[in-house]
DNA sequence: ACTGGCTCCTGAGGGC
DNA sequence: TGCCCTCAGGAGCCAG
């Protein structure tokens, strides 16, 4: 499931491929993703020329003279670039062809994914408008997270996961960054102070660093991995880890639903 | 203004 | 071995 290092890695693996190439056209298999690819893209991206690729939470914004498209990946997807002449494989979606022959190919046998047109102003779309501040922004600190929370009764972990507070923390990293910084997943946001939120905010993006920097490790299989998923995994300490000994101190981890998510954390460290 | 519940979809994995 | 059922998850949308 890509989470926001899966889609930095993407973006830093496909950045090279795609700046400054011209667009010969889309080739859209199968339009039904979450939101249908409008059938006028094509045309908009037609012979036009990338400039870049940047994210923003877990979107990534392909940049190009003719303004913006919109990418996410959704629960399954991912952007390749298969060997040439190599035929589209079950839930290939699109390519976008250049014009040096190179392909990037969209995988997404869920189909949870988007790609849209955003225009020349992306940042005013509206699924990108009212999105929270990055985790590596210096928006992104204890004190924010501090001052956002005191109204608020949902929990800590509903917050983080919360992308109109802080953009791109998808339910492994939420978990992973509660456990590190020693908060009980479930604990109402509004009653925890502003230190544990400056350690916390710490742990978002330290766990986030560590993870693009695991991707960084695994690019090549990511680029063209055959057969596998394309996705990789840095080292959970309690993701999907319950039952196992807390890495700390031993006590089993445990599992709990919270806003229908999986919630994994040690009940004796976290409180 | 928030919050939790629902929804899209398919593949993996557990149980029998 | 094989079938069936459940579950997983990103995030927009909706109702309360």
């Amino acid at each position: 499931m890509p989470e926001l290092p899966e889609v930095e890695t993407t973006r830093r693996a496909l950045l090279a491929t795609l700046q400054g190439r011209r667009i010969l056209r889309l080739v859209v298999r199968e339009p039904r993703l979450r939101q249908p690819i409008p059938a006028r893209l094509s045309r908009q991206l037609a012979g036009t020329r990338i400039e870049t690729l940047e994210r923003r939470a877990k979107y990534l914004l392909l940049r190009t003279a003719a303004g913006s498209a919109l990418i996410h990946l959704g629960m399954s997807g991912s952007l390749r670039t298969p060997a040439p002449a190599s035929p589209p494989a079950p839930h290939d979606h699109y390519d976008l062809i250049l014009d040096n022959g190179c392909c990037v190919r969209y995988r997404d046998p869920r189909r949870f994914g988007l790609l849209l047109w955003a225009g020349r102003h992306p940042e005013r779309h509206p699924l990108l408008r009212s999105i929270g501040p990055e985790p590596f922004s210096d928006r992104f600190t204890g004190e924010y997270l501090h001052t956002i929370s005191r109204t608020r009764s949902a929990s800590v972990k509903s917050l983080l996961m919360n992308a109109h507070v802080v953009a791109g923390i998808g339910n492994i990293y939420a978990n992973e960054a509660l456990y590190r910084a020693a908060i009980h997943p479930h604990r109402p946001a509004r009653r925890i102070g502003h230190a544990r939120y400056t350690v916390l905010a710490a742990a978002v993006r330290a766990v986030l660093a560590e993870a693009i920097e695991a991707g960084g490790t695994t690019l090549r299989d990511f680029h063209f991995g055959a057969g596998n998923t394309g996705y990789f995994r840095i080292q959970l300490d309690v993701y999907d880890h319950a039952g196992d000994p807390c890495p700390r101190c031993k006590t089993p981890l445990r599992r709990l639903v919270i806003a229908q998510r999986a919630s994994y954390f040690c009940p004796r460290c976290q409180h």
